[in-house]
DNA sequence: CCCAATCCATAGGCATTAACTATAGAATAT
DNA sequence: ATATTCTATAGTTAATGCCTATGGATTGGG
């Protein structure tokens, strides 16, 4: 069965005629009357009676004219259907995020894109890098918003933005009384590192080589919100991304931004390669971009330079 | 675009690719590639993107997806779904009735009909025999229910039964004294006619012209409704069929069977010559048929030959 | 790092099939 | 009765889908 048939076959239906509908579809008659032959044989039911003048409907016609009117419509409707869908920004899109990051931006985030995309369907996973990337190769996800660096050939990035990292710290703590501090200020105190299978964990470590910085590491965790924790319990002091701070309503630490060469991770959304972004994930990326300005905007008051120790109005 | 199209892009997007598609298919990749090309150009849009191992679908390509699965389902449904139909009775039937049969067994008919085949639509026309007629002939209705004789010779037939006429006279006339009537008695006693332009009147003109009666016709009317009223106010006598007789329950009448050569009418069933009777019109022929039986049935008390006078137990 | 395998696109020939012309047979309208 | 209209058939042409061969590109394995 073929489309071009059932168009036949609706045109003799609508018009009464074999002669009459091929004039309609620009046809020779024989050329229609073979293709509505081809479909009763096709069907194995007559589908007209040839009566002298006029050709009217059999009981097996009349049930299969509004089905192929329903998939022709369909048929009809499917160029313009697509561009709706586009254009609506229906879709499905699926994402990945480091853990680093997910939690600061992610529930600002989604919340942008169902508003503005209310009939998009978006799936997000939340993974290391390396995992991550295998997804990306592997067409699992089309996108990973995820920091440098990241070698890999397949994969081709845009940075969306730098990420500060600033000292956390207790309250209490010496270095809480001070405005700001140095990398110097680090120098064989208690820290409280992230895991290195963590690409953070990994950049702050060689932050520290690089500067021939030892910090005398007391505890070693997966979590940001683990090294929040032990901070604020004094245990020692972080380093931990803006973007932790911007959206920490704890209060239980504080923090000052790094004097001099502060670090930075560079935050990018990543993909294949060989892949054409969606137009969906494009949005995704701006999205992205969108929410971390707005939280600089809105939550860190850096009047002199330092980051408040304290998120009010949350 | 063309199913097949359809189908080598659903068969694409659920292997993963043009050539392991291609085999799905059965055709040579080369072939399915430009069918692809060519539904991809129509709708304007890419439909794949192609990668090195394998294709995934662009936006677009998601967009479509769903589409194209539902027309190939609803195509590749579309036997089965005819045969459903006419098994089920599904489909549209157009029938006619004349004046003089419709208000006596439709009812019973229509009841028996919807029963049988719920999910049929059915459309009913009661006019004269000459413009039900016409309309088997220019298709508007598939079969009719009428009386003969018709003489067309574009219409075929089938008799269904054969409706005795008997007198109808007034429970206090002379004649109601004896059980059973003769032609003669008809002579020169008022009588209310129908109608010639029904065919029952005419029949019922001709029974009495050709036996050299000449009823003293007190009325003529359009309506054997009327016609029972005159009678029953004893206005005078009629003839009218046994199918009257037998859904009457208004006991003011009294009918008596004609003695000898009973007059009758012969209901058919009548359709185009050159049309094949659907399945629904087959089964409503025969619904009549059993309708008209069963009236006989229960209706007719005939132990002696006589009509009963009253119908009881309605 | 190279080689083999795989994938998709292109080109050109073949074959199928849809379309066309011409016409016949039947039915209808004038 | 004649002319017109309708559908089906036959035979031919044209289109188009399919095939084989091949090339460029990528990938996976040794």
């Amino acid at each position: 069965m073929e489309l071009h048939q059932l168009r036949y076959f609706v045109a003799v239906a609508d018009s009464g005629g074999f002669s009459k509908a091929a004039r309609i579809c620009f046809v020779a008659q024989p050329s229609l009357s073979q293709q509505i032959i081809k479909l009763e044989k096709e069907l194995g039911q007559r589908l007209f009676e040839r009566l002298g003048r006029t050709s009217v409907l059999t009981e097996a016609g009349r049930a299969l004219l509004p089905r192929a009117r329903l998939i022709l419509k369909e048929a009809g409707d499917i160029k313009s259907g697509i561009s709706d869908d586009l254009g609506s920004g229906a879709g499905q899109l699926s994402v990945g995020l480091i853990p680093t990051i997910a939690p600061y931006i992610l529930p600002g985030v989604l919340k942008r894109f169902y508003e503005s995309f209310p009939k998009a369907r978006i799936s997000v996973n939340e993974n290391l890098t390396e995992r991550l990337i295998k997804s990306i190769i592997g067409l699992e996800i089309e996108l990973a918003v995820m920091s440098l660096p990241i070698e890999d050939k397949l994969i081709r990035m845009e940075p969306l933005f730098e990420d500060p990292l600033v000292l956390a710290i207790s309250p209490v703590h010496e270095l809480a009384k001070s405005e700001h501090v140095t990398i110097e200020d680090l120098r064989g105190i208690p820290f409280i590192a992230l895991d290195e299978e963590h690409c953070l964990g990994e950049q702050i470590n060689n932050f520290c080589y690089e500067r021939q910085i030892n910090p005398d590491i007391v505890c070693r965790t997966w979590n940001l919100s683990t090294i929040q924790h032990c901070v604020s319990f004094g245990s020692g002091v972080s380093l931990v991304p803006k973007m932790l701070v911007m959206t920490d309503v704890s209060n239980k630490c504080v923090y000052r931004p790094i004097k001099g060469q502060s670090p930075k991770r560079t935050v990018v959304a990543a993909w294949h390669r060989d892949r054409k972004l969606s137009k969906l994930a494009a949005e995704f990326i701006q999205i992205v971009k969108d929410e971390y300005a707005y939280l600089l905007e809105t939550r860190s008051y850096e009047g002199s330079g330092n980051v408040s120790p304290i998120i009010a109005n949350f």
